[in-house]
DNA sequence: CGGGATCCCACATGATACTG
DNA sequence: CAGTATCATGTGGGATCCCG
């Protein structure tokens, strides 16, 4: 059930991790996989991203009414983000009041997949990490004598 | 090959997304699922636990050096964080000049494999998403009329 | 309705200096 | 060697106002 103990490794996951390693060396600020994995760091980004990712097809207020405590600005500014990466789709409709529409493109739902994944960790193992920040505090440190 | 079209409608991962976001509706800064999620998305933290992972057992500067960029403030900080969520175990030997190791933990190797898959994402997906961001600045934004 | 433009501040992080 | 303490800063993001 809880795989905690995980055969990291395999030799599948050792080439993996060589080849990101490998990619990220130059921490100059251009390496694009420095770069997407901030995407998935942005808390709005991953929002949006879960929410577009359940209801399909959204107007920019229905999103914003889903996301708690978004501000109009960052939701203007992340979803930008995501059109300009080709995660999410934006459609205008040339009427008044405008009508505008958000939608994950394939690589979008591609990347919900792996985020999914990241909450799900996060899920399961959430407890046993609270566990362990309420021993930090009341604990003495590993000292080998 | 390239799974970018995937069957994200399947009923696991709609069950684990709404899950998740049940988790995070409130967006009360106390969320443990959003806590832990930050935890991914923070540059220091990956990078240190993919060395880590990969090299077993280092020494605070033999970390340094393998951190290309890290100041040691930020070293200090990030280690403390993920030895207080249970990531990494910090060894403490008390001798003159001092030595202290840095492993990761059951839990964080657990974690270890979450951000390889998000590594091993970027990285087969990398061209794709500078293709996007190049066409994004000379593209007309989509109009249905 | 769906933004764009500004202002502004808190906080995250870097640089530097000191220490057991 | 492995930090801690202090100071400096820049920037992410909220609040507000305006516009087509």
């Amino acid at each position: 059930m809880d795989r905690t103990i995980v055969d990291y490794q395999s030799n599948r996951l050792q080439e993996k991790l060589h080849k990101i390693l490998g990619s990220v060396g130059g921490t100059a600020s251009g390496c694009p996989i420095r770069n997407i994995l901030d995407r998935f760091s942005d808390k709005w980004s991953t929002l949006s991203i879960f929410h577009l990712g359940d209801a399909g097809t959204l107007r920019f207020n229905e999103l914003k009414k889903r996301i708690d405590g978004i501000s109009q600005r960052m939701l203007t500014v992340t979803l930008r983000t995501l059109e300009r990466d080709g995660l999410v789709t934006r459609r205008v409709y040339p009427q008044i009041p405008p009508r505008v529409e958000y939608e994950l493109t394939d690589l979008g739902r591609s990347f919900l997949v792996q985020i999914i994944e990241l909450g799900d960790w996060a899920s399961v193992h959430s407890a046993q990490i609270m566990q362990a920040r309420e021993q930090y505090a009341a604990r003495e440190h590993l000292v080998v004598e």
